[in-house]
DNA sequence: ATATTTATGATAGCTTTACTATTATAATAG
DNA sequence: CTATTATAATAGTAAAGCTATCATAAATAT
């Protein structure tokens, strides 16, 4: 039996909420698939409805743009993200092993087994980390539409605020220490394989994100300390 | 007399040099204006060419396309700010005072006196924090060629690093931290801006600049004590 | 001083992307 | 069985991104 759990993403990102539809997971799905391949930039409206043999104007009637179904991804990425945390710390009562287990999480991405076997977890991390913050420095039309796009990801970061106050009330802070864990995870995975001398971390596909959670776990460590 | 600095940018970020001309200048100058104004997706050749009275083709002469245009300006930037580094560094001893004016100055940006005139610094700092982070993290066509055109940043991070080393040799990952407070740096003063929840810092224009360098001054001295 | 090179302006045009509109057909709900 | 809704098929517009050509002005070489 499937256990079925529910990630919520802001209707703001979407027209149609495509995971209540086939054409709409087939559209996520080859939207990841192609994301991932070949990037932001070569990604568009008309090789995405190629790709999954239907047409543009189906899915513009989802999506309003291409920035729009990556904030959906994203969206979705961070709420399931922030959903394995929960279980991974749900039962802790050491602070400092929760937050272990959930920078453990942050890097690692989801790799338990999958709410929705449509999408592929490991591209869909893969996208996240390129284009994640890209699209959250895009201009929008207001402050508080922001806030609304990445609500999940504001939800997330503030989780891990909370284990942060929890290890050490006095630091001064703990908002900018959570976010700046987030950060690290996603940047110097991006700095190993792309402009290694900005990180010690080496790009070795076997043990990059072992060696990017033992950096943080240091980091966190002396600052908490 | 005016004090002659030079700024070098890699000459792979253009086909051929702006400062070398007036209309190259010219060019600049009103790519700041437009670029801080509408921001990246609205700026175009053909608005810039409108703008300062030139034409499209002229501005292809320069520059290969907008993101090499803006690629070169946060290379002008970073360059411009490492030579301040080295200013305010220069006949410090004590390391961790170094250490000091050097965040005071990446947070701060340039405001001592202009080696270019016609550069509005304080437009072009607003530039590199809204869009220097995503011209960073787009595809190039090779990893080399990411290393030529960020050279400039990446040089800054390892004048940086290399304090950081000073204050502490036995600080696992200075190189790290060093490209972290400048992220922070960046990060925090647009999310007072526009995400206020993902920090401590405040939207305040007088004090802004201030608590962010606190901030960082307040993680440094935890992590190299 | 004249010839030659080089930079820019003026203009035109092509290709691709982003997005909208219209109609027809298939699926579903009442 | 009718009404509604979703999708497909097709067409088309506007803007962005980029290239090409030629004339002219300025700088440089001979």
């Amino acid at each position: 039996m499937a256990i079925s759990i529910s990630i919520t993403v802001h209707p703001n990102t979407y027209l149609r909420d495509p995971m209540e539809t086939t054409l709409g997971k087939k559209m996520i799905k080859h939207s990841i698939d192609i994301l991932s391949e070949t990037g932001y930039h070569c990604f568009n409206f008309r090789n995405l409805a190629k790709d999954m043999q239907s047409t543009e104007a189906s899915v513009y009637r989802y999506f309003e743009n291409k920035h729009m179904l990556l904030v959906y991804l994203c969206s979705w990425y961070w709420d399931y993200l922030n959903y394995l945390i929960e279980i991974d710390t749900r039962n802790v009562t050491d602070p400092e092993l929760r937050l272990r287990n959930a920078i453990k999480t942050i890097v690692n991405g989801p790799s338990a087994p999958n709410p929705s076997d449509f999408i592929d977890q490991s591209k869909l991390h893969a996208i996240i980390v390129e284009h994640f913050f890209k699209a959250m420095f895009n201009k929008t039309t207001t402050v508080e539409e922001k806030e609304n796009l990445f609500a999940n990801y504001r939800n997330l970061n503030a989780n891990l605020t909370a284990i942060v106050k929890e290890c050490n009330p006095e630091f001064k802070y703990p908002c900018a220490m959570a976010s700046t864990i987030i950060k690290m995870s996603i940047d110097h995975s991006y700095y190993a394989d792309q402009i290694c001398s900005l990180t010690e971390i080496t790009n070795c596909i076997n043990t990059k994100k072992d060696q990017i959670e033992e950096m943080i776990n240091y980091f966190v460590q002396k600052l908490l300390s």
